[in-house]
DNA sequence: AACGGCCAAAGGTATGACTTATGACACGAA
DNA sequence: TTCGTGTCATAAGTCATACCTTTGGCCGTT
């Protein structure tokens, strides 16, 4: 790699370069890391980051700065770039969780995620129920028997679809900002689970059921049955991953 | 402000100036935006930055790259750097939430963060039942006893920090490093409680038990129990914040 | 009123120079 | 031998400047 910059890499110091060549390094360096191919204690250097990608010292810092904000990195004159143990790592970026994904480390990834929805959205519901608002509770009720419909049809693609923005819409009416920082990852586990596979043929009936239950607690503020409910949806994912 | 960049600031471009000089500019600017007195929408330029804080572009870059990466702004050509919508911004970043809990915004950060407690601390002891070592068991069965120990005293100040560890060493034991990364978190969270008083003057025996209970049932990999024994601590939180 | 071209503003990138901190190593003293 | 101590080279931090590229807004034409 390295001199392959793509599009022709004339030697013309162009002043403008390529566009999105930030992007490309800062991609390929966390990918790298969060993958594991540049282990916890590797270094590297801004020099050898010109050399290796065929850019500019301005380039390179701001990537690493990018690194370095993520906890992926830390830099000490004299020495360099030095990779952080991932036990320090800002592991809720989105940018690293996308990175872990795409690297052979992807199940730590889904199942820590998924652990994560299963903690979270039985919360979030509560949290619907108190405080979403009229427009919210209503979409969610339609949204719930939507996916009976579609479930009960088998159509998995749209049922797919729709169990994502049911969820999505949980979270986001919830009132909790950090909650609903999580809408794209829960998206991303739902998508995961039906690509692979996990995913009964048909919806089971009482995960359907359990869907609109959700839906009518919050409708009507019940935040306990609301939670019970969402904790029943999770129960299958929590057996489904064994940790019953 | 401005010039007085802190230290005299000759006019000498020393190329090295005062240290440090990224990171003030970067708190400086974040905690603007975090708080709100930079509001959403607002445009900056590196030009102006550069002007404001006596610094060159390279470090106007730099800081501005670290906003971006975190979601507060975003650069366009020709316009400059906007800040973001607050419903985009990467809220788990542990250095936007310290600006949140800096700002006059305070009490819905601690108020988000306590809700991410309540349905993650259950989730997280029952993951140490599963999988904590044999060590980390024992540690926090003594850290239980200790609690006793110090809230029957009436020892607040040891207590919070005992209280503390316990939390932590869970979050730490569970086994999901995005569990483990809200450390940091619940710390804070749980020095401000006792901070604005809200806690007994001293823990209730109820409370006591129940960190045993856990601490009992991690300790014999008793996952439901574990879950049930912190669930049953947080509902005094939740009680105390009115989510019952 | 809609379309198209021009201009200036502001970020994106590249360079080169200088400052500062610091790891490593050599040297000398206890 | 071991433990400071001083020197030096390295690599990040910062600054200044220059040029390219994109793009929002203005203006004139159709």
């Amino acid at each position: 790699m390295s001199t392959a910059t793509a599009e022709g890499a004339d030697d013309t110091h162009d002043g403008g370069a390529s566009p999105a060549m930030h992007e490309r390094v800062l991609e390929a360096v966390g990918v790298a890391i969060a993958s594991g191919s540049l282990a916890p204690g590797s270094r590297l250097t801004l020099e050898g980051l010109q050399q290796e990608y065929g850019i500019s010292r301005t380039v390179a810092r701001d990537t690493m700065k990018v690194l370095e904000s993520m906890n992926l990195v830390y830099s000490r004159r004299r020495v360099g770039i030095v990779v952080q143990q991932p036990s320090l790592w800002n592991v809720y970026d989105p940018k690293l969780v996308r990175w872990r994904l795409a690297s052979e480390r992807r199940a730590e990834q889904y199942s820590s995620l998924t652990e994560l929805r299963i903690a979270v959205e039985p919360i979030a519901a509560a949290g619907a129920a108190r405080r979403a608002s009229a427009s919210e509770r209503s979409q969610l009720v339609a949204l719930g028997a939507e996916l009976r419909r579609l479930g009960e049809a088998g159509d998995l693609q749209a049922f797919l679809a729709a169990d994502i923005e049911f969820h999505q819409l949980l979270l986001r009416s919830c009132g909790n900002e950090m909650f609903r920082a999580l809408e794209d990852m829960v998206a991303e586990v739902l998508t995961s689970r039906t690509k692979q596979g996990l995913m009964p043929f048909k919806p089971r009936n009482e995960a359907l059921q359990a869907h609109e239950d959700v839906a009518a607690a919050v409708a009507r503020g019940d935040t306990v049955v609301a939670e019970r409910a969402m904790h029943h949806i999770l129960d299958e994912v929590r057996n489904a991953m064994g940790l019953y």
